[in-house]
DNA sequence: GAAATATCTTACTGACAGTAAATACTGTGG
DNA sequence: CCACAGTATTTACTGTCAGTAAGATATTTC
């Protein structure tokens, strides 16, 4: 009667309404089933923020796609990659939290499940390019996690802190992964 | 008797053996004292995770700063702070594990704080030199969350997933963060 | 229509955060 | 040496919640 998805949506919005320490009780409530349903569909509250990091890194992605579209310019591409995740993790604040933040034993699975989804297909775009280019592809996969991380936490800081537009910030993060720091240090220490 | 340090290191020890998931009961048992004792000094879960992450933000700059040393090269520079940061977390994974991951619903504070800490003394050096550079100085700060964003995911990903030596990883990042993409890719889309 | 099976719910257990009330300890004036 | 005030510490409790086992209800099968 109840399927997965149903759940899944279900605990989206008790999620969204609650915020990320919403109870099991809570969700099944939302779905209009009892608590153990859930577990028979979706498993534990681990298994459920799996599942829920993954649609979340679908949408990230389907959303980055779109907003790239048709631009033509890389630099530009960048800009609107950034921004759109900026948007999409604001959009879905509390979805966002839930999946990060978590329970602590399974904390760095959980991250990295949701940064995997997205890291992967940006790896095989940028190790095609380096490969491309005759440069050593190796690095790739590090570029990733690393730009992937660097998205996280500016989305959070923004979302929580920040009160510029995400269209400056986009500019400005765009900026640091475009041209990278090699003009900015005169001749002397960093800190 | 029991001293508020004195319950942060019993912490500490807690969190080393048991993982980021232990109970107040067994910080305080570790501590020889009983759970209200832990709760006068520090208050209750989160700030305890916030107390830590202060001093383990202090130790990663600590650590920075010797790592860094009297090198003089900028980029060389760039490569020991990175190393040292996978390094430093490394060694405290459990610690890293309980300030990040903590409970659900102060999440984002907590990250962000522990974030902050690294990335204000990063922010001001980065505005210092962006200034005397003629440049803009107003991207620092989103420069250093992107920066510490960066290091934090690489650092979890590094810690629980790869198997590269810390050298090798933390000259991959810092050919990013150097030189950044725009040598990358060629004429096409992202994606 | 009865037996077998799948499906859902009620009801429970165990763990743990956080707190209130009770108890032991300390020093001070008589 | 003792009563007593004030403080430090512990015991014992409450409430919440994840996860599950056992019972109840519907559904299929012969």
């Amino acid at each position: 009667m109840v399927n997965r998805a149903h759940v899944l949506d279900a605990a989206e919005r008790a999620i969204r309404r609650e915020g990320a320490g919403v109870s099991i009780d809570a969700i099944a409530h939302e779905a209009g089933v009892t608590k153990p349903i859930v577990y028979a569909r979706v498993g534990k509250r681990t298994d459920l923020a799996d599942a829920l990091a993954q649609r979340l890194a679908d949408r990230l992605i389907e959303a980055a796609r779109t907003a790239i579209g048709k631009r033509r310019n890389p630099r530009t591409q960048l800009v609107a990659l950034i921004q759109s995740n900026l948007e999409t993790l604001a959009e879905h604040r509390e979805l966002f939290l839930f999946v990060a933040g978590g329970a602590s034993e399974e904390m760095p699975q959980r991250t990295l499940s949701l940064a995997e989804r997205s890291a992967i297909p940006l790896a095989q775009q940028l190790a095609a390019w380096r490969t491309t280019a005759g440069l050593d592809p190796s690095v790739a996969v590090a570029w990733s996690y690393s730009i992937v991380g660097l998205l996280n936490l500016v989305s959070m800081w923004w979302i929580t802190e920040s009160d510029q537009s995400a269209e400056q910030l986009a500019e400005q993060v765009t900026e640091l992964l475009w041209s990278g720091l090699s003009g900015v240090p005169p001749k002397r220490p960093i800190r």
